[in-house]
DNA sequence: AAACTCGCTTACAAATTTTTAATCGATTAA
DNA sequence: TTAATCGATTAAAAATTTGTAAGCGAGTTT
């Protein structure tokens, strides 16, 4: 990837599962940096200012849950990503993450892919801050002021509707399968049916009136570069 | 993509070392059978088809090696990953390991945790290597895009004759016998009759308007390099 | 409260892919 | 030469996948 890399802080005893995820965000291109319990977290996160922190919650010392609100708590790290990483995926636990203030949260065993998946779209969410305005032939996607332009008319599209709009159009070409779709725009945790994303991309396709989504039976949908 | 769970065989004659890693594997979601002897690894890898085979160095009947060489040795299980596992720590029997074929070799005593990651790394190399454009002259493959292009001009598989044309042009010149191609696009669970290869070979050949595709009568087909 | 919007589901129609089956041709073996 | 085998070629059936319309329920707005 080639955009200035973000640094992503993981913090977990599990040295296996550090390096698994340091391998995979590596790849990604990401500057990752690790940290063997909840003390190592807070002095690294300090020191290097993180984009992003993942955090596994049972850890030695402090856990990811103190960590996350002692950092949050302090306003230079208010804005900073966090992904809580567990064991427990009770909905309590759940809760009380989301409500610590974290952006995101998987559960173990992850796979990698899916880990990376997860923070590519919590950046690609973020990233709308940075005005990254994707413009593709006539039409135009800004995700800063929600609104998609199409031959210089503004058309409105749903919260959904654009997020799996902008998706598509993040790579154009390229074809996301359906499952990729769900968990970028609908979350791992969330079960929808079959249905769901044909349905979002006929009402884009209807709204748009333009030829932008292409079906790839037995595949997924991809944008189509004309 | 339904993520099919990857079959392990793991073969030993020390009940409990098999039984460790069974349970370490099964928890990572990995499909795990169990073997205790050269023999009984033999039957079931051709009964089952694993993707990765773990074995033993030191076995009753047939020694890891040797299992590993007689499997090697035929063409269906050429592509199978193999992970030895030995006391032996030598640089000698870890020469001879690979050279007969393995892709990886762990030394008892080991942590269950290291082994389950050497595992995991080694179906991540693999899993690299599926997602890359080939190229072949005036043909472009791109599994991304889903898109194959001839002279410039884009040519739309379906997903069948796309993925058996991205197997054959993964290995040019190499021949893949019907039941490979069975196992390898349809997978093994999946029974259907003789034509459909054929037919799927006619669509591609007919579409591609490309003499990419050769008939070894008898034995399979194999993509050609001009 | 009534009217809307959004996200999702359902049920069915439509389109496409995949498989089967039947027939033909070429090559090989008896 | 005559069978027999194997693959090629069709057409059509079967299976799968997607498109579409309609509608429900929660939450909002008017």
């Amino acid at each position: 990837m080639e955009k200035k890399e973000k640094k992503v802080l993981v913090a977990d005893d599990e040295r296996d599962i550090l390096e698994i995820i340091n391998y995979n965000l590596s790849n990604e291109g990401y500057d990752v940096y690790t940290a063997k319990d909840g003390n190592e977290a807070l002095d690294i996160a300090r020191k290097i200012h993180p984009d992003l922190i993942i955090l596994d919650i049972m850890m030695p010392y402090k856990t990811g849950m103190e960590v996350c609100q002692i950092l949050r708590s302090s306003e230079e790290f208010r804005d900073m990503l966090i992904i809580f990483l567990t064991a427990l995926n009770d909905e309590t636990s759940h809760i009380k993450g989301l409500e610590s203030g974290a952006d995101d949260y998987v559960s173990k065993p992850i796979s990698p892919k899916v880990l990376v998946s997860r923070v590519n779209a919590l950046f690609r969410r973020i990233h709308k801050e940075d005005g990254k305005t994707i413009s593709i032939g006539n039409l135009t996607i800004d995700p800063i002021k929600f609104v998609v332009t199409v031959n210089g008319n503004d058309v409105t599209l749903a919260k959904k509707e654009f997020e799996l709009l902008y998706l598509l159009a993040s790579k154009p070409g390229r074809v996301f399968l359906r499952n990729e779709i769900l968990s970028l725009v609908w979350g791992q945790e969330v079960i929808v049916g079959d249905r769901t994303i044909d349905v979002h991309i006929r009402k884009i396709r209807q709204k748009l009136d333009l030829d932008c989504i292409t079906t790839v039976k037995g595949v997924g949908y991809k944008f189509n570069l004309h």
